[in-house]
DNA sequence: TCATCTCTTGCACACGTGTGCGTATCCATT
DNA sequence: AATGGATACGCACACGTGTGCAAGAGATGA
């Protein structure tokens, strides 16, 4: 049977409330009994009861962290950082896969509202205005990942990489190694990250005095096989380009496989600059020049961000904005100076 | 201000009781009075309070899952399956990193016992007899995965590959290829998925009348940086092998990443076999040849039996034992026939 | 008409913990 | 010796929910 306060109250002859207090540490308790009762709660195995506990003090402790998937080893990464932190302030992480499935989205938070948990940390791809009201329901502050909220509301916020200066960055490389047509293949449709990648890439490209070229937008969804189809795509090009940006490494690394095949060699043919920095990029073939995302780092502040806020509910809040964190470009051997080829330049 | 069910008895005029029996669907309430309360419920927007519920119910329908580190994209694939599972069962999943730590996996046990889990799953590479002790103080059942623990005790079980069998698989297909000396990189030390390889290893050479050679085992830790070491002893050893077959992927990728800087063409020169087949395996140069564990599925199969043993409690135990599952030889190009060159038998 | 039975609801308590407030004890001060 | 204050502890209630049991209201049969 499990032991209680009461009964460890009813070994030493006193009341439960002055073992609530041993246990705690209050200054009301003498330290003789203070000592025994810690002692007996030790011999006796006590383990509090967290749910009584957060019952009457509505505080349990825990988080909720809702990913898409956590076999995306980016996301996972990012988890890391979330529960490390959490751990180090005696906090707990509550996982929900929502498999981008609206609807399971729905649940799990449902299910977070019932559990209590004292804040919640999302990294689903895109968050939905209706999926946000529901999040809101919960009453307790959010964090988003790489999910741009216009209208942050009273407890929500985020942190975010620059997608725009690591676009800017990624296509800088290349154009500085001697690329003048450069492509992009962007990622899943309408995602606020992809539409920012692409404008830095312009921005780079009319910086350098290059025109925008609408024809080297090529359409990918994030994933390997969207990066071998834009392949494909890319060689039947009239005028094909020299160097490509993708969206992310999975593009690059799907893009760069299809390559292969095709008895393309990269980068000496095609330079390739993805984004992210996964795990493996530097253990591909050649290793993946990319913009990393300090994915630890992101998923460290977002918890800080998050004690903040649940402990700014009590304290009058000190001031809290949104997070922007900057991508680092990774020079590697995908990537090599445009030298030596006849260059055809159009118009 | 949350509601709560007294709130709802309120605004209804009934008593608190008839709420909580009217949302549960008691057969005991009037039809109309039952329609009634739960539209105002959803009304109010009321939302159970799973720490009241549990309290008195003792059932908290959340699992403990315990990892070394999420970020370990292997790891990743089997929480992926653990949580779809229970999330398809109402259960709810927390999240633990021990990091490998003794300290900071003890603090994991003692919250989730703290919060009152309903079981728990661990998956951390070994298991001290001192921590399966801890783990018993749960009062909890407990599914290891990948752990063989040799005295099962009374709700302690395990789901795990045939590590001999899949190590066996491995080494048989290289013979098959004609290879005659294969080298074994071994995993963490101690680690009895380890010795379980390399037994399977010993017993595929020695079916095949090829005595084992103990110069060919060669210590790797199951990281990439643990096979590029492995590399440089197996070039230094007089008479290196054709081919080597490595405690898992993470291993044989650093020992390709390695080979390939010495100039050293895989698989021309040294065929490579790997094991676990990670999300990337396929989109390696050379692609990985590899024994693929069922990740996602020992995931479902860890969080079954999991379930049976919660509701086993209750109900007389159905039996359940401990379960093994097959591994899949994944032949892919960096493991190829040994041919024309000159074959050099010791003694 | 009265007893019995079914249907519906309320009362009271329990789960384990935290906390405001009252009170008993003891020591020091006047 | 009486008063005051500090110290240490118990009483009672609260948090939100579930459930055994009693009780009231109708309905039905004798």
């Amino acid at each position: 049977m499990r032991v209680s306060i009461k009964d460890i109250a009813k070994a030493a002859g006193v009341s439960h409330p002055t073992v609530s207090r041993a246990l705690s540490d209050s200054p009301l308790i003498s330290a003789a009994t203070k000592a025994r009762i810690q002692r007996l709660a030790q011999e006796m195995g006590y383990s509090p009861n967290a749910l009584a506990r957060g019952l009457v003090t509505r505080q349990t402790y825990s988080v909720g962290v809702v990913v898409t998937t956590i076999a995306d080893p980016f996301v996972a990464e990012i988890v890391q950082g979330i529960e490390t932190t959490a751990h180090d302030h005696g906090y707990t992480v509550i996982l929900c896969n929502s498999g981008a499935e609206p609807q399971r989205e729905i649940a799990a938070v449902e299910m977070l509202r019932s559990k209590r948990v004292d804040g919640v940390i999302v990294t689903s791809s895109r968050v939905g205005a209706l999926y946000l009201e529901h999040l809101e329901r919960i009453g307790a502050p959010v964090v988003l990942i790489n999910n741009h909220n216009e209208q942050s509301g009273r407890y929500t916020f985020s942190v975010e990489v620059d997608n725009q200066h690591g676009g800017w960055l990624a296509t800088g490389h290349l154009i500085q190694l001697g690329h003048q047509r450069i492509s992009y293949v962007t990622g899943p449709a309408n995602s606020s990250s992809d539409l920012d990648r692409q404008a830095g890439y312009r921005h780079a490209l009319i910086e350098a005095g290059i025109e925008p070229d609408a024809a080297l937008i090529i359409p990918g969804n994030g994933r390997p096989d969207g990066g071998e189809r834009a392949l494909e795509i890319l060689l039947s090009l009239a005028n094909p380009p020299t160097a490509v940006f993708c969206y992310n490494d999975m593009t690059a690394i799907g893009l760069i496989a299809a390559a292969r095949r095709r008895g393309i060699s990269i980068p000496k043919d095609l330079s390739v600059v993805g984004f992210d920095d996964i795990v493996f990029a530097s253990y591909f073939e050649p290793p993946l020049t990319t913009v990393a995302q300090p994915k630890a780092e992101m998923g460290r502040l977002a918890m800080h961000m998050l004690l903040s806020l649940i402990t700014a509910r009590e304290d009058n809040g000190e001031e809290i904005s949104n997070r922007v964190v900057q991508g680092e470009l990774i020079v590697r051997a995908s990537t090599r100076k445009l030298c030596k080829r006849v260059e055809r330049r159009d118009k």
